[in-house]
DNA sequence: CGGATACTTGAGCAATATCAACCGACGTGG
DNA sequence: CCACGTCGGTTGATATTGCTCAAGTATCCG
């Protein structure tokens, strides 16, 4: 008994259907972590001994090329099942997850995987979906960096970061986590600069409102059609 | 008893393990169908009614924007499952997949999925690898994307592939199947008119030799330092 | 208050897309 | 079997996006 309670991890996707002597037992192998904001839940390249499902706080996950240059693969919210590179077939992180507010998620060995399929049967399933899922966006993002331009694509993120993780504000939709310019250029694949001239121009017409790593969308459609092609003329 | 017969598919990694009755059972649910060069197995946003292993051939796996550019997303190889939207919980696919030759598959009803899993309890495991592997191809595309320049997209680009489908002739190492600048273009994210200088430039060098449909690389280790990032000066 | 970190802004330039024209190979039908 | 049409490819000129370099300004935190 790690003193973990069921009502944890009951409502998550990953463990839908499961019943309570089965979360008991997979419980029973959890540890559960905390990570302080920007340390670092894994690290690319470094055997990948655990995975984890999120419950708290926010992960930004990255990928570094051999010329030091960091590209954002996505962001991680709660409830969603991170580092799971052996359920995957590779034995080392793929990425880095950082944390980008204090976070708090489970933890599990790597080698536990085979018997947590077997506890839950629904396991697979949901991985599978999840992992789907992934590879739908990673898809769509290749798409978007081979045929949008800059513009587009910024607006594009934004508008995905404010389905996912925004939070409704008095001035329109927060983006609810410390995120940087730097961060958004990782995440679109351009420079800090553009991103903060583009903002900068958007702020001057009233679509966002910016602030030190802090991004209010006051008007989410004028980015949507943006993003969808029509060009960003004033109006 | 569909008459096909289990040699076809017992070597092939989504059936690895199984035994002579598991395999019977699974192939008497399949069909098998015949693409000829150009046309297509499945269509982007159509239902996605049936699920396939490729046997023999090649597809081209593209995805085309609201805006009518294609990109494209894949090469698939025998032995590879192309089309496994409902595993990934989808209801529709999510990109077309034309043959790059004449090709053959093997179809299963998508409803049949769940009871696949049943009868091949390590096809879950080799779907979510495979979607592992997939994954990770794609997040290396973004990181492409987002950080490389268009000469060493399209060298990688080459390396990659002739290694998966490159076959060994007296010039060098051809690629095995016809491929356009234009197709070479929408996997890199660039135009054809960029593709097109830039193995003039290297068939000047002697590095590539170029034809219509036809790309042989004479001098891999050229190619793949210039993916790496060393500049492209003669030598 | 001082240092560090995030952000802004401008100028110049390189990479790459676009536009335009042309060439050549393949194959199909007469 | 040849002529011609189509498709794929090449190449040049031009336009433009977006990157790099370079300061300089806010904001946070200890």
């Amino acid at each position: 008994m790690s003193g973990l309670d069921r009502s944890l991890i009951a409502a998550l996707p990953p463990f839908a259907g499961a019943g309570p002597a089965q979360l008991d037992a997979v419980l029973d192998e959890a540890r559960s972590v905390y990570r302080a904001r920007g340390s670092s839940l894994y690290e690319q390249d470094k055997p990948a001994d655990s995975f984890f499902v999120l419950l708290h706080g926010r992960l930004r996950v990255t990928r570094l090329t051999p010329d030091g240059r960091q590209v954002v693969v996505r962001f991680a919210g709660p409830g969603e099942l991170v580092g799971v590179a052996v359920a995957l077939g590779r034995d080392t992180y793929p990425a880095t997850a950082a944390a980008a507010v204090d976070s708090v998620a489970l933890a599990w060995p790597s080698a536990r995987w085979p018997q947590m399929l077997g506890l839950l049967p629904a396991l697979a399933g949901a991985a599978l979906q999840a992992a789907g899922a992934r590879l739908h966006d990673a898809h769509s993002r290749i798409v978007e960096l081979s045929t949008e331009q800059v513009e587009r694509r910024v607006a594009n993120a934004l508008v995905r970061l404010s389905e996912t993780t925004g939070r409704r504000v008095e001035q329109g939709i927060l983006i609810d986590f410390p995120i940087s310019r730097q961060d958004v250029a990782e995440a679109t694949g351009t420079t800090l600069h553009n991103v903060s001239r583009i903002l900068s121009a958007w702020e001057e017409r009233g679509w966002v409102k910016g602030g030190r790593q802090r991004i209010v969308i006051c008007e989410p459609h004028r980015l949507m059609s943006l993003g969808e092609g029509y060009p960003a003329n004033r109006g």
